[in-house]
DNA sequence: TTGTATGCGTTATCAC
DNA sequence: GTGATAACGCATACAA
């Protein structure tokens, strides 16, 4: 590709005049310019971003890490994240690393020397200590990280998140005031911090209503499909089937839908379903899904603007943490125990 | 961030040193090397890309150009451009420029001017002629760009994309074999090529079968499951309905799910409905969706294939075109008609 | 208005 | 085994 001193060259000026005159800057004649203007285009010049960066020492991109680029919920966050930065004028450049060749956590640090400015990293999962340790490193020299529903315990990297536990305790009471008793759980990836916390919140929810624990109705899985579909499957399975279950996302909601229809029993008459996130599709399924609503957008929004704090205000310790309510939308997937 | 030159400094020898070491390049003392290491750990250095770019003149990464990361679509192609690219040890970097501040054209250019060996477009629409002008000048300048799902008329840019035509041929037939005469038409945007490959194949269909085109039963769409529920609606509202519809993607189809079950009616007892994508949502959701079997992760493949073709011989011509198969999924939703 | 010198962080080349 | 020098493409500072 051509550069500036191709048409310095072709011109017949200095690559300063050049520089100069394709920046738009003054103190270029206007005949010069016009010279340096048609001579690039004619031989298709443009800038290369990697001679200006080490020159700026700022890109006006930031790294986002997510690990399924094909679901809602990644679009969502990543949405919010774009309403923020398009703003503020950075860019958005997205990396897959989960289903890439390398470790997630050699990406990590990949990721970071690649021409950014800062990293947000969304559902993280995987993340091994070093990396973590890395990241904290690079936060302290002024390289901002910012994780996007993912708490790791004992860091420092700053985070928002929602009310996972809250949110799994709202919906299991709302299952049990329905006057259900047994409540099947499907469960997150344990290596997913919200995983947990959702799991926490059903069991406080059967506790405090003197139900018994039945571990027999909490069931794996991995925030899929396909995952949900085979953890509804053991369910319904079961002696004594349980007659609602809570997803702890609504992919793996979806999954128990398809499993209760292929059972040929129906949603909400003989089983009740409550899933976790209100992705878009929730809406539109027959019948809506009821769910605990997560914010995605909104943390996008929120972990975006921690960043650019944390850019703009170097020396100030950012801010740590960020929880956000999440709500209970009631539609048409829970029925009164009959 | 450090950089070499604080760890020279710290060891107390050369940058080159340094380079050499933590590149595991020979002619390096053992001990030299490991107090190299220890300093640049101690240090927390990594590698500036940006430093190293200009100097190797490659990168080891690829673009990809989407218009939605929160697709299942964008999702599968993404898959299969990973597929090829971990392989030839190459990284990616998604641009999501759609929803972005600048226009997709100026973007476009952008995107090329960063730190990348080559650029994978996919449903790149809403790209004007200057942009794709721009793009064949980066071509003939060793700039390797693919187009997946997209065809540009009058354009040297290669591409891939699947039969589209035949396609909705094979759809709109097999509705008609089961007895349809009125069948519903949702269009994808203008702005994309397969959106009137699509229309063409329903036509021909229609046409062959001594079927007279109705231009009401055709109505508008944009490839989201919202614009599908409102073409449904319209049809649905007609003075004399159609019989089946098809929806010329899947999550439209899925729309038309959500009209056709609000209005009280079933698929497929009181209405056909047929798709075109086959993501993997359509096998689960209720009724399963018989739908127009694209390769998405095979068009992902072998666009990269086509662009890595170009990177290893840069002077020959690349391959220009390639079209590859569609095949109809009977699944569920379609019925003879009562 | 234009050009020169210098530097960013890295690596290749060629000395020593 | 190690280091000085130059180079990549660009932009800042200063000189002419």
């Amino acid at each position: 590709m051509p550069t500036l001193s191709d048409i310095a060259d072709d011109v017949g000026v200095s690559t300063m005049t050049v520089s100069r005159a394709l920046a738009d800057k003054p103190g270029v004649a206007s005949d010069t310019r016009h010279r340096v203007l048609e001579s690039a285009k004619r031989l298709g010049y443009t800038v290369n971003l990697e001679g200006r960066a080490p020159v700026k020492e700022q890109t006006q991109k930031i790294g986002v890490l997510v690990n399924n680029v094909g679901s809602e919920y990644s679009g969502e966050i990543i949405d919010g994240i774009s309403n923020i930065l398009d703003v503020a004028n950075y860019d958005i450049v997205i990396f897959n690393p989960f289903k890439m060749r390398r470790s997630p956590n050699e990406y990590v640090v990949e990721v970071c020397q690649y021409a950014i400015d800062g990293l947000l990293i969304a559902a993280a999962n995987r993340l091994q200590p070093q990396s973590v340790e890395y990241l904290e490193q690079a936060i302290r020299q002024h390289f901002p990280v910012v994780f996007i529903d993912q708490r790791v315990a004992g860091s420092t990297v700053p985070y928002v998140t929602a009310q996972n536990r809250q949110g799994a305790y709202d919906a299991t009471r709302y299952l049990i005031q329905l006057g259900h008793r047994r409540i099947g759980f499907i469960l997150g990836p344990h290596t997913e911090s919200p995983s947990g916390e959702r799991l926490d919140g059903y069991r406080d929810a059967l506790a405090q209503n003197g139900i018994a624990q039945d571990d027999q109705l909490v069931k794996n899985g991995d925030f899929t499909r396909q995952g949900g579909y085979a953890a509804a499957l053991l369910l319904l399975s079961m002696d004594e089937p349980p007659t609602a279950i809570f997803a702890s996302n609504d992919p793996m909601a979806f999954g128990v839908y398809k499993a209760v229809q292929q059972s040929g029993k129906r949603i909400p008459e003989d089983i009740s379903v409550i899933g976790f996130d209100d992705i878009a599709l929730s809406a539109d399924i027959h019948p809506p899904l009821t769910t605990v609503r997560q914010p995605l957008r909104e943390m996008g929004r929120v972990g975006a603007q921690m960043l650019l704090d944390m850019l703009r205000a170097r020396d100030e310790p950012p801010v740590a943490v960020m929880e956000l309510r999440t709500s209970l939308i009631l539609r048409d997937s829970c029925a009164p125990l009959r």
